[in-house]
DNA sequence: CCTCATATTGTTACCGATAACATGTTACCG
DNA sequence: CGGTAACATGTTATCGGTAACAATATGAGG
């Protein structure tokens, strides 16, 4: 009587090989597709394979090659239109190259981005994107010492640590506060969180004022609707709490498409005519803009674009190519019915 | 002169193990926090460990100890805030027993979960969590034969894999259903997705029908927008198309609330009142149905809660529990002004 | 001064796939 | 018919941690 087959081993390459009276490098092969295996036998190991329910291990595969099949991300949220569809863009051009993406989300804090790329470093990626140009020092030297390439996304950081992809806030806003101008609208607000906790925001800011001062407009006044992330609600309870004083101003520009509506929907409630007696916009060119009513005037950002021209990057990379790149992916600015 | 160190050579815990003078095992003890090493001894590593740039090695670990520190999660759509927050709920309940979230998203085609599914058990997850109960039959055999621990979120399938946790959509329209009986709207139409192509939605249109059908309503309307996923332009898409035919009806019913913004908009935009001539629903409580104007009413679907407690469960199964859970998590009807 | 528990460190083997190299077989050439 | 290229498969060592077990040192108790 032998001893029985330990039923919670996992199946490997080799209980497939004996199987088929074949050497476990036979069976890795034809699994992979090699052309040098018989068409004959890699039939048969496939048959095997199938029959044994063997499952391929990538943990095994990525310890011996070294090659974990991973791409790290970092976004601030996940819970977030724009960002989600960049992910898409990420991942839908990244299958092909059989890569798979290793998510993390900060919450708009620069420690949990660090504890993450410290957490996902040690898992050996191929490459690690991150969201923005704005990092703790420690993340920085953990980034310098890894050899792993670097793409910062979405903004474009005026000292980056590799590779660029993305655009620049300053000079969508430049679009977007011309355009109020020539309506006539001329004393603005900016309503976004507390710039400190959104980089991204902040930038969007500076450029709002850098414009504004361009075209001789009286200063914007800033209003922060507290910490990042903001979103329709904070919008809304904004100018709900001003009430009719927004009304001190022409035009109310909005850190995002959520706030902007949130902000509207708001002004609405309160009896204050949109565009007529203010005007609003947001950024992003969510959904909710374009459905809105009235539409919401914006600034389109390409989010999946920078998505998969992420991931071209990437292949350029992998391909050799070290020279960082520095990709301008731009933006639209979008003419809704609130301006 | 000695042979220069190769730089590319990646620093392990024997290179720690020779700057300190000890051996490997000692390292690994030494910054797991092994309370048997010496506490100097635990120092001296660590420093050296920073001195040389050492980073763990998670993928080494994994495959030694047999255990990825993976738990798969498999979304359909990771845009769309409900998932977003499951997700969410999940990765900060996860984070504290040092699990990591290898994520992957379906686009609502089971062929792709299938694909998926392959995909990541071949990283050998410690646990893998699926949204919904509907999967092909070679999905439920790889599931079956993998010695992995299953919990079905979102939905409460009839015919579990394993673990479910989920809320039941039937009892949602139950009660959405009833109210808009209560107040008198007899005549309903449902505005969905084709419904191959979205279970979930599906599900919420049987219990519609049911629910109908138990009130002696007139059999509700269904109104196909197209393959899943639909948003807000198909809900808006759909009602410009229908034109004042939708006052046909006396209640819309919109599988998701992003839908029955866009229909309500649209209605607007037509000069079709809201909810005077015909009331409008959404399901999910996404932010929009809150702050629009009208606020729509909607089903409140808790979906942080489905991760943390889909987390809870994992804990459960990592500490030994074997029997499956079926954890309802309940709905809530919420009322707005559209209805 | 010996015994034995406690504290600390070391040794060995191994997780599963695969790169690099070696070997065996067939086929075709002059 | 010997020689060699082309094809197909096998052997060995290895990636970086760590479980299991072994070994040594230290100190308390008798």
């Amino acid at each position: 009587m032998t001893t029985p087959p330990d039923m919670t081993r996992r199946v490997t390459m080799r209980d497939v090989a004996r199987a088929v009276d074949m050497s476990p490098m036979t069976v890795s092969r034809a699994l992979r597709g090699d052309q040098t295996v018989n068409p004959d036998t890699r039939e048969k190991v496939q048959a095997a394979a199938t029959q044994l329910g063997y499952v391929y291990d990538t943990t095994a595969q990525a310890f011996r090659t070294q090659k974990s099949g991973f791409v790290a991300v970092i976004l601030p949220s996940i819970n977030n239109a724009n960002f989600a569809e960049t992910y898409r863009g990420l991942t839908d051009a990244l299958v092909e190259s059989g890569l798979q993406i290793l998510l993390g989300s900060t919450g708009y804090s620069v420690e949990k981005e660090e504890a993450l790329v410290r957490q996902l470093l040690a898992r050996n990626p191929q490459a690690i994107v991150l969201t923005g140009g704005h990092h703790t020092d420690e993340t920085r030297a953990l980034l310098a010492g890894a050899r792993v390439p670097v793409v910062e996304v979405w903004d474009l950081p005026s000292d980056p640590l590799g590779h660029v992809v993305g655009f620049s806030n300053a000079d969508a806003m430049t679009d977007l506060v011309r355009h109020l101008a020539d309506g006539g609208r001329r004393h603005l607000a900016f309503l976004g969180a507390e710039p400190e906790t959104d980089r991204r925001g902040a930038a969007r800011l500076d450029g709002l004022l850098a414009a504004a001062a361009d075209l001789n407009l009286p200063p914007p006044k800033v209003i922060a609707a507290g910490p990042a992330p903001i979103s329709m609600r904070h919008g809304a309870s904004v100018v709900t709490d001003m009430g009719r004083d927004v009304t001190d101003f022409n035009a109310l520009v909005c850190v995002s498409d959520p706030v902007a509506f949130g902000a509207m929907t708001a002004c609405q409630r309160l009896g204050i005519k949109v565009p007529e007696q203010i005007a609003i916009t947001g950024f992003g060119h969510f959904e909710v803009a374009a459905v809105s009513n009235p539409r919401i005037t914006t600034v389109g950002v390409y989010a999946s674009q920078i998505g998969s021209r992420t991931a071209a990057v990437l292949q350029d990379i992998f391909a050799g190519q070290t020279s960082p790149q520095f990709i301008d992916v731009g933006s639209e600015l979008i003419l809704g019915e609130t301006s």
